[in-house]
DNA sequence: TCATTATACATACAATGTTGGACATATGGA
DNA sequence: TCCATATGTCCAACATTGTATGTATAATGA
């Protein structure tokens, strides 16, 4: 009884980022899959920890740390991965995108994909 | 030099509410529409104010107050449009939330509206 | 003039976004 | 050995957005 939340924008993007990278999910890679989608506007790697932090309260995310690895400076690392919780708010996250890019496309008429007006 | 600010998730539907309105958007419209893009999630009136208030602060949206209509109750209404910078903004956010639906779908595979892969 | 409707606006608090840097731990080379 | 450097994690403070709830204004019709 308290699944009303949404997630902010931020949010979004982390969650898609975690999603996407499967099983190579950490901080760093997190961060540049967010950097991506969210081109050209940078983000701190700060925030995607905070994020992450709070995401896991929330039980939207799962980690666990694995084991260093062999090469300069290869620290500990802290993988992520979606819970079922968190793959259901971002479906919903997702609609809403969805539902706002499909009404914009037909305030802009971006129409590449639109019925074509013969004539 | 401070055009790096991004949007949230709401603002983002309440421009995109009013770029949709043409004309007629005015904060009862608004609302209807965010509502509707928003789905299931409700919206508080008093939010979508307090929003259209910060984004006219921004500059990413002019108002001008109408004359009120002969209806019972009929106030005078304050109408809003998009400004150029306005919608930039919602431009680039739609990038973004576009580049995050692709992201989704081909994670998820939901298909349906995708180019037919014929044979 | 008073109840009712439609609309706008105000205030306060909660949630999210962002920055900047501190901390930890590994390697490789002087 | 020991320090410079690379990879990573995490914290604290502050800024911006999101949300709920209440108040104000102006019109109508009884």
């Amino acid at each position: 009884m308290e699944d009303t939340s949404s997630l902010g924008q931020f949010e979004q993007l982390v969650l898609t980022a975690v999603l996407s990278l499967g099983d190579n999910a950490y901080g760093v890679t997190i961060h540049q899959k967010v950097e991506v989608l969210n081109h050209p506007k940078a983000a701190a790697l700060g925030a995607v920890y905070v994020t992450l932090d709070r995401l896991e309260d929330k039980k939207l995310i799962a980690s666990k740390l694995s084991d260093p690895t062999p090469e300069r400076g290869g620290r500990a690392k802290r993988f992520y991965r979606l819970s079922e919780k968190g793959e259901r708010a971002l479906k919903d996250a997702a609609a809403t995108a969805r539902r706002m890019c499909d009404v914009l496309e037909s305030s802009w008429g971006e129409g590449a994909w639109k019925p074509v007006r013969t004539r």
